[in-house]
DNA sequence: TCAATTAGTCAGAAAAACCTGACCTCAAAA
DNA sequence: TTTTGAGGTCAGGTTTTTCTGACTAATTGA
């Protein structure tokens, strides 16, 4: 993913680009997610490009990786503090449409 | 381009995505934009893409396509009014980067 | 009349994004 | 102990997007 633009707007607007970003982004607005529940929820997905957009997501800081040591050992995506405040955004999208 | 979703942010997000259509909201926002000047700011674009671009944000109703008969006979492509009413997402992008 | 400017189009090539299927590790269940 | 599920990686192929260069047609200026 290039990134290279002087315009924040325009940043900010590529960190939700792609094909599956915008689905997961809005899926970890309502919880954390795993990555194989993810899969199954993204009909038409597939591991590749779920994995290389969880793995982008989280390099620009949207997304935070958290492994649980408890019970089933397993991997949780949240949204991070950054994350958050990128829902007013998405919510004035919304009305506006 | 194919648009196919359900939520309605993803599809307003979709209007901008592509390497030129957000540069050129952009400008167009501080006015009316013609062709062969546009490809001129755009550094590294090329008439095709630049082309293309327009013609999409055209047919999504954010730029209105004119034809100014004055003087130099002219196209002239200005921000529509739903093309107006993306400018606050804008500026809320710009406000939390 | 000849050349330049504006606003494009078109075919083909190159680059970027996306998908498929095979493979891997670790932990827990059968 | 073999299998199953979670969470991936990797090579290679397909699809989409973007770019290049050649070409048009209408108008205008020299």
């Amino acid at each position: 993913m290039e990134t290279e633009s002087t315009c924040p707007a325009e940043t900010l607007l590529k960190l939700l680009s792609g094909k599956w970003k915008p689905k997961i982004f809005k899926l970890a607005v309502e919880g954390p997610l795993r990555f194989n529940a993810l899969l199954r929820q993204l009909e038409g997905s597939n591991k590749q490009s779920v994995a290389v957009a969880l793995k982008e997501l989280e390099e620009q800081g949207l997304l935070d990786k958290t492994i649980i040591k408890l019970k089933p050992l397993h991997i949780e995506y949240n949204l991070s503090e950054k994350g958050k405040t990128m829902i007013p955004v998405f919510m004035q999208l919304e009305n506006l449409a």
